[in-house]
DNA sequence: CGAAGGTGAGAACGTTCGTTCTCGCTTGCG
DNA sequence: CGCAAGCGAGAACGAACGTTCTCACCTTCG
């Protein structure tokens, strides 16, 4: 049924939404989500009010699906990331953080969105609370993940996970990217520390020869 | 002349003063603070509004006051932490993190006031985007001397600064205080790892013997 | 005592918010 | 052609914002 020719303004409605969704990320985090009214919606993305509730009932739908799309395109960052390198664990790891060094470059880098809307909206909307834990939450998950390919202990996985938080606040406020940089040689150092002294004295275990 | 019987009005003054400050940082802590009107404050605190443009001119004047006192509260528990210890230049460094889990495990932690204020005001308000910055980099530059203490290349002061900046947006997010755990062992590889490398063979070049 | 000035409670101001409604206009279909 | 439905532009709504003003009251000092 859906990709029927049926109604007419089903197709364009999705590009449509999209426009929308973009031009909400971009004002929203430029300006922070309570400084853009809809009205300031309605004008940079030429869509008009009433379409604009008829896809998304009510601000914070619309941010809801905001942070849903940044979670998706996250997502793809990371994982284009790990599967570009050379395929070793550790190496994985470390392509997070030149995911980061890129994303930091970027002119209207104003830190991670997630964070940003924790602290405005955190405290009185628990349903955005809610997704954006769950969000930081996937993301040390698929840490946890590449960790325990490594070989190290999980609590290495938490460690990356802080530090990366931290790099994105710091480049933001800093107003450089040098904290990717620094990100970067901390996670090599507790890497490499936490696969040394997991596997310490007893080197030649040679079991996987590849 | 200050310190004269001359106006009776004075001396309470300071004290409503203090009273407004604290009132408003628990107020924009828990709920961000464009969330919090001026009539919100003058509720809470029984203040009128009269005596609170009195003595803060417009609300950005006393977010800024709050944000100011915040910083002086930080510095007070930071360099009473670093004062309390062994004096080694190790532990001072190390109990920046213990300030941050007895900080984490605070009832109503809701994150670094300055990380949040810089994601909802930090796009629209330039002065406090520069108060923000300026604390951040007067903290990183503390830790750079107690960095300088131990011996260990500069280096290590960012990278332990992202850890602490990282632990904070991790706790206040996830609701827990792990995070101060996690960064703390993190911080103690990269301080021991810097320290082992910085005087790896070469041992006694003892210019400086003091 | 009586005049002056500062105070608290809260109304009022103009603006902006999120959301809904009105109203011409277009458009697809019988 | 005629009509029902959907659309964009923007007015309108009640609420809340930051800020100022009114006014009765209280204090203080000559």
């Amino acid at each position: 049924m859906p990709p029927t020719t049926r109604n007419r303004t089903t197709p364009q409605t999705e590009q449509i939404r999209e426009h929308i969704l973009i031009t909400a990320d971009r004002l929203y985090y430029s300006r922070g989500i309570n400084a853009v009214g809809m009205d300031a919606l309605r004008n940079e993305s030429g869509v008009s009010l009433k379409r604009l509730y008829q896809l998304f009932p009510s601000k914070e739908n619309l941010v809801e699906a905001v942070l849903h799309r940044r979670r998706g395109i996250w997502n793809s960052l990371v994982e284009t990331a790990v599967a570009a390198g050379s395929g070793e664990p550790r190496d994985q790891l470390l392509a997070v953080y030149d995911v980061l060094a890129r994303w930091f470059d970027e002119d209207d880098f104003r830190g991670c969105v997630f964070i940003n809307t924790f602290g405005e909206l955190g405290g009185t909307a628990p349903h955005i609370a809610t997704l954006i834990r769950e969000h930081k939450a996937s993301f040390q998950a698929r840490l946890a993940e590449l960790v325990a390919n490594t070989g190290a202990p999980a609590a290495l996985a938490h460690q990356l996970a802080i530090l990366a938080e931290g790099a994105q606040t710091t480049a933001a406020i800093a107003g450089t990217n040098d904290a990717a940089h620094h990100a970067r040689a901390a996670a090599t150092t507790l890497i490499d520390t936490a696969l040394a002294t997991n596997r310490p004295q007893a080197g030649p275990s040679a079991t996987t020869t590849g």
